[in-house]
RNA sequence: GGCCCAAUAGCUCAAUUGGAUAGAGCAACAGCCUUCUAAGCUGUAGGUUUCUGGUUCGAUCCCAGAUUGGGUCACCA
């Protein structure tokens, strides 16, 4: 329709003033509740092609397109806006069409479709899941989500850091301290126990730089120094010199995270279609650098570690292998790439990482194009904002992670409580309960963390559990029970509902919220441009809260024409229908009833 | 210090990518359940969009500078 209005324009605007325009010069937009009309159109820009006024130049462009749109009966003009007015009908017509189908504003897939593969989790397997890795998570499951509603074939995977220095120290410090604790023995999640671990070694290694630097050695020295981090290094190289009992351990503490991990994806809903490992991947990686060692794209120093020189591309000098011959994150990254290429005929790559890496994905495109391939340059780093706390950063040597296993289940204890005190699901089992508490509780974080703008820095407050009411998951969750709920008594009541409307008078709720329905698919495309489930979650809002203002200030079932009644039901359902597919895109469940 | 990013109501976030009188929720206050689920609805109050300039018909949005906060510049990931 805007597309139409617009060329329109340009066309009214030839006739007129024998002048062209530029395509996006002519700005046509939704026309602002407070006034009247469906779009309007911004004439400002075309009043150095008319020279008359801007309320004239309105008046002749609005009265041909009224003449040439068949859809538009009326127009009016404030200052330099000119509201146009769309015809019932076409609303209608738009409303029959979101009602039909069932994935309303959803693409399929077909031959022709493009493949993303969109990297995102990425845990190390050192210490458990938390608020920050959650972000992550709920963003590339919905991401791939969109990509998918958008058309495209998506391959979600995770490249899972299971090798490197940090999982040597959890090992070390369990070697040393952990009398032979397994989850079994203790009752914990592997996640957690192994998460222990790697903060005791933090307290040891600390309690060493303390000593010598009280022996007189600098703190820059006594941090090299310390035996138990040459402990850890050297473990590190026998892992890498796959030396037997190194390696049988290390395979046994990351089975205990694993374990871990899977629970707590479980719970949060997010999959993947393929896994890599990084201990599989950076031995590619390595060779890769080799060859470039060799091929004079990187340098050898005389101690032996290689290094990528990025002056003339204005960034800096990069290690790609230390000088003990053991590889770093980039290694790892660019065999994993490598893989991946060769595995899969991806078109794009996506990888959903924190803005603190921004640095590293800009080498990391520049190496892999200097090594030769074309697809360096076309990665995508989906770089999304932190989680702060009230305190500022989350910092585990500090204590003030928010653990994601904990956060959940806090947040179910209160969708519990708020529940039960509302009594709503008294005729309810224990389990079709506590399924509903954790799809409310989940619904409430994810909502909370999916609402806002991906690139931004967001703030959560542990002292504050989060909310229920307003602007929140549970809000739109419980509108979508009511329209269920509605249509249950209908069925009941056996009121069919129809399945087209004819061209009927609606009052300005309804045609309100026709017209916000209807943007869905403009929406759906909208999000997969800017990959961003946060215009998803705000559409997603604005439909519900006009529904719950039409479903306060009109009856459904009561309405005595039946004409009406059969229209409002099946606009309820087509909502409802929205609402979930909406929230489908963004990883979150709908209940029947709440 | 170099580079990058952000700053909007007391708090958490929006603002159709340069358009009309900057909107929601929370918190505060005042109302609405004999009626399809009150996890809802209505109203009141709350703003020099950090500051100073510039660009233009028009700037929260673009440019320059300043202030504040954050990130990053590792033989960590």
């Amino acid at each position: 329709m805007e597309i139409l209005i617009r060329n329109k324009v340009i066309e009214a605007i030839k006739t007129l003033y024998g002048q062209d325009v530029d395509e996006n010069q002519v700005q046509v937009q939704t026309t602002r509740k407070e006034f009247t009309g469906d779009k309007t159109v911004v004439v400002f820009p075309f009043l150095r092609f008319s020279k008359k006024s801007a309320e004239q130049t309105a008046e002749e462009i609005g009265n041909i397109l009224v003449n040439t749109i068949e859809v538009l009966s009326e127009f009016n003009i404030v200052k330099g806006f000119l509201n146009l007015v769309i015809d019932k009908g076409y609303w209608i017509n738009q409303f029959n069409t979101a009602a039909a189908e069932e994935k309303y504003g959803f693409k399929a897939p077909d031959e022709q479709s493009e493949l993303v593969m969109i990297e995102y989790s990425s845990p190390n397997t050192n210490k458990p899941l938390h608020l920050g890795h959650i972000r992550n998570n709920l963003l590339g499951y919905s991401v791939s989500e969109i990509m998918k509603a958008n058309g495209n074939k998506v391959v979600k995977t995770n490249i899972v850091n299971d090798r490197g220095i940090h999982i040597c120290k959890s090992m070390l410090a369990w070697k040393r301290l952990g009398n032979g604790e397994t989850p079994e023995s203790s009752g914990k999640k592997g996640d957690h126990l192994v998460g222990e671990y790697y903060v005791k070694f933090d307290q040891l290694y600390k309690k060493e730089i303390a000593d010598l630097i009280a022996g007189g050695l600098s703190e820059e020295a006594a941090k090299e120094q310390a035996p138990i981090i040459n402990e850890a290094r050297e473990m590190l190289r026998l892992w890498e010199a796959n030396d037997a009992a190194t390696r049988d351990l290390w395979q046994r503490m990351n089975r205990w995270v694993y374990t871990g991990f899977d629970e707590t994806y479980k719970t949060l809903g997010v999959n993947f279609d393929k896994i890599y490992y990084e201990s599989d991947t950076y031995t590619v990686g390595r060779d890769e650098v080799l060859r470039g060692v060799k091929e004079g794209i990187f340098e050898q120093m005389d101690d032996s570690s290689v290094w990528a020189n990025l002056e003339n591309d204005g960034l800096d000098r990069k290690i790609l292998l230390r000088s003990d011959g053991t590889s770093v994150y980039m290694t790892q990254d660019i065999g994993t790439a490598k893989i991946r290429y060769s595995d899969f005929p991806i078109d794009h790559m996506i990888y959903v990482v924190g803005n603190e890496q921004i640095y590293h994905f800009q080498v990391l495109s520049l190496l892999l194009d200097k090594l030769g391939y074309k697809w360096g340059k076309d990665l995508y780093h989906f770089s999304y904002g932190m989680v702060e706390l009230p305190q500022g950063r989350m910092k585990s040597r500090e204590g003030t992670v928010v653990d994601a296993d904990d956060l959940v289940a806090g947040m179910v204890d209160v969708a519990r409580k708020v529940s039960e005190e509302l009594g709503k699901l008294d005729n309810y089992t224990n389990e079709e309960k506590e399924r509903i508490y954790r799809m409310v509780a989940l619904g409430a974080l994810k909502y909370f963390i999916l609402k806002v703008d991906p690139k931004k820095t967001m703030l959560f407050n542990p002292e504050e559990s989060i909310d229920f009411n307003g602007n929140t998951g549970p809000f739109i969750q419980y509108t979508y029970a009511r329209i269920q709920s509605v249509l249950r008594k209908a069925a009941d009541a056996g009121i069919e509902i129809s399945t087209h409307t004819p061209e009927i008078e609606l009052n300005d709720k309804e045609s309100a919220l026709i017209k916000i329905l209807v943007t869905f698919p403009e929406v759906v495309k909208e999000a997969g441009q800017n990959h961003s489930p946060a215009l998803v979650a705000n559409f997603v809002y604005e439909l519900v809260k006009e529904f719950n203002q039409f479903y306060h200030d009109f009856t459904i079932m009561n309405e005595p024409d039946v004409e009406i009644r059969k229209f409002r039901l099946l606009l309820a359902k087509t909502i409802g229908q929205t609402i979930k597919n909406g929230f489908l895109l963004l990883g979150i469940e709908v209940p029947e009833r709440m």
